[in-house]
DNA sequence: AGCAAACATTTTATGTTTAAAATATTGATC
DNA sequence: GATCAATATTTTAAACATAAAATGTTTGCT
């Protein structure tokens, strides 16, 4: 890992490090932008509705399912470990937030979904967090809006066949 | 927030929604791509190295500074809480990864650097790092790399002023 | 029926991360 | 030169996260 030699023309090897170092630069930027995204949200949740952040995260998940999911499910959406789920949801539900019942068919399962109140409180902060993720991501055109979803869509799926 | 009607023509109200939606759906995409990147690297970082992605990244914030970083320069850095850093850096230094000096006209303050054997362990893993991320990020063309660091400066200005 | 494998979840042990309080040092102001 | 705010770090308590073991359920196979 050597540094590249002034007026030396650029051979394949040299092209593969620069790639490196290319990728690891916008790694590295893609990094520090989430992170100041995630942690101006996480705080904004917190102040203004005393929650954290993968608890928002689960009842959004709900939210958007109103046939309710299973604790497999939540899981595998949020991107977490069972475990971590059984935690979590035990806290929403101690609160009153969301429900889980039996599944008729199959008694291994949960049925989770938001309660009336939890319906309710998640609306009350998806309007406040849509707002702030739009004061945060807004700014940008119709083009580099596009620019960034197409090459984040190829970005997963490269990341998605390396992990085989 | 309310639906939107049917046939109605999209009116300014209408178009902000939209756009929200729009900010979140983009916010979302990126969250998922950091993680699965982030989760991948530090699987490799594990397997390969034994070596945790925050112990990593400050010996690589360390890596590029010789003169050696204080123990709030580095929380800064590594956007994470100084409280966080003093336990990762007391893992490091007891490994003789890094070593911890007093800093000569301020007392409060620890100067960080990385150990000769930190230096030669760090080397090793950047190089095995880079390839890693270059093959979840490589496959971009130059062009879209090209929009993407611009639309991460982009959004990582806007963060910034929103947060004051 | 009986048994083994797969499934869905929880529990446990361990470790990470944060926010906030505590400790100690420095600098500025009156 | 005493006091007060700002700085630099560590400690603490609570939440979060994972992997692995434990528990109970279902399914398929013979």
């Amino acid at each position: 890992m050597e540094s590249i030699g002034v007026q030396e023309p650029i051979d394949h090897e040299s092209r593969v490090e620069q790639g490196d170092h290319k990728a690891v630069r916008l790694w590295l930027r893609l990094l520090t932008c989430t992170n100041l995204i995630e942690r101006h949200l996480r705080g904004q949740l917190r102040s203004e509705f005393d929650i954290t952040l993968p608890r928002f995260d689960l009842m959004a998940q709900l939210a958007r399912e109103s046939e309710g999911l299973t604790m497999g499910d939540l899981s595998q959406r949020m991107m977490v470990s069972g475990g971590n789920v059984s935690g979590i949801a035990a806290q929403l539900e101690s609160e009153g937030l969301i429900s889980r019942e039996p599944v008729q068919g199959n008694r291994r399962a949960f049925c989770v979904t938001l309660t009336r109140a939890g319906q309710a409180r998640f609306a009350e902060m998806a309007e406040a967090h849509e707002a702030w993720v739009a004061e945060c991501l807004g700014g940008l055109s119709d083009l580099e809006y596009d620019h960034m979803m197409r090459a984040l869509r190829q970005i997963k799926m490269e990341v998605g066949e390396v992990e085989r």
